[in-house]
DNA sequence: CGGGCCCTTGATTCACGTCAATCTCTGTGG
DNA sequence: CCACAGAGATTGACGTGAATCAAGGGCCCG
């Protein structure tokens, strides 16, 4: 099951029964209330009448695991949110090096671009779904809902902030501490977005994303990335129910080891 | 002489004659328009009475080479634009790892906050003149100002990829690579910054920054970035008048040393 | 049962970091 | 004018930790 999607939803209630709902105007005010990235996203300080107008111009579409969203050089025309699943963002060298500088999911947004051509690659780690605006649309909205623009402002805010721990990390932090710094991070967020309690110090969560892409995340080869679980495992601080289900054992601990300033 | 500054300018006439000018209103009009970071900046989309109304809120500041304009988790009570000079920002680890995120000069914003409190250090490289705003003040003029919010978003914009692109080189870059990178970006901007033509092959520039900076700038130590301009002088690609005096005698050839996709 | 993919583990290498000495430039004081 | 000190940069010798290379293991799916 994808990150993000609560038990009460189905697929299906998400798209809205279809794939391209310019029809669906009429009940967009019920479909958008009722989206479960809304209170994450762009749109979250809208409500009623305009979230409404706002939605009109937007379409849910499914992204299959391993697809391709979009390729960095492509024509930008699009602008995503996401609403469940988890998008990866990357860039690469001409001899295959790559840097991933995001993972995407719920509520985040996508598509960013320079001279009208995409910075990056965006490609789906497990089965997606976006509300995707044409980029031509969203600008209109954004001179017309001021409140959207305000809030984009926020989550480009929090996106510099959150790109600049991420250079400490690969700048200078050891292996360890990259991993733990990871962990953690998934595991923060997992504890906000399943409404845990915060003083909690074990969690339990899915990492839909490979070893491959976590090397690639952090700057490390896919060897040392295991290598550096093992030994935190052997330590006791993780537990690995799969190489995919992590358990921490040890917040605490792992926030120490993560050196992480926060 | 600080980078930036253009010729026909004195100091004096970039501070408007004194240091807190909520006084000089009158005059506002030609002093921000005569600002040598105007068409780099926040404002560079306003003129005539909006200028004003909007440099109203603003005072010029001097900050002399290596003094703090402001500390990681300092409480947020200041936005600002870079005028002159050249600034730093940082972040550390407890044990004094650090990270440089960016050099910020003529035209760039800083000041970005979480919670309140700054997220990074900011501090003058070389004697430093800023266009500093009360945070307050500032969000105020964005509602009024619709100009600078979409200037501002557009340097958001540009500043995500910016960081983005540091993050494949921090990650994934070589040495070589990384400095090349480096001396690339600076010389460009130095091209741009001074109206030289595009495609020349040439250029000679001043570093304001020490080898401890670049180091942390680049995720290297100082060692290594020492033998890495070493190794591009005697490949004949660099030469160092004096080790802040560059001079890049290919750029072409830096161009494919660096791997910079652009 | 077999093939392929991903992950883990082990052995080896080497690039960058570390440690240490020397050099250069600048400013200061005799 | 020279001697000296101190900071920053360079250079060299050496060690190490992560990358590389190579093998083996687990799991899914046909």
């Amino acid at each position: 099951m994808a990150i993000g999607i609560t038990s009460e939803e189905t697929l299906d209630s998400q798209l809205g029964g279809c794939r391209f709902n310019q029809d669906a105007n009429k009940s967009k005010v019920s479909y958008c209330a009722s989206c479960s990235a809304h209170k994450y996203a762009l749109c979250s300080k809208l409500d009623g009448e305009a979230l409404a107008a706002f939605g009109a111009n937007s379409t849910h579409r499914k992204i299959d695991a391993g697809q391709t969203l979009y390729s960095e050089y492509d024509e930008a025309t699009s602008f995503y949110t996401v609403v469940s699943g988890e998008v990866r963002l990357s860039r690469m060298l001409d001899d295959g090096r790559r840097q991933i500088t995001g993972f995407k999911s719920q509520g985040d947004f996508l598509g960013l671009s320079t001279k009208g051509l995409y910075t990056a690659d965006a490609e789906a780690i497990d089965d997606v779904v976006v509300c995707q605006f044409s980029l031509a649309g969203l600008n209109k909205s954004l001179e017309n809902f001021s409140a959207v623009q305000v809030r984009l402002m926020e989550m480009m805010q929090a996106e510099v902030i959150d790109l600049q721990d991420q250079m400490l990390l690969l700048g200078r932090k050891t292996p360890i501490e990259k991993i733990a710094n990871f962990l953690l991070d998934r595991a923060e967020r997992h504890i906000e977005r399943n409404g845990l309690a915060e003083d909690v110090n074990e969690v339990e969560f899915h990492l839909p994303m490979s070893r491959v892409d976590i090397a690639d995340f952090l700057g490390l080869t896919i060897e040392t990335v295991s290598r550096t679980f093992t030994k935190l495992k052997k330590s006791g601080l993780i537990e690995l129910k799969t190489s995919q289900d992590v358990k921490i054992c040890d917040l605490d601990e792992l926030r120490v080891q993560a050196n992480s300033d926060e």
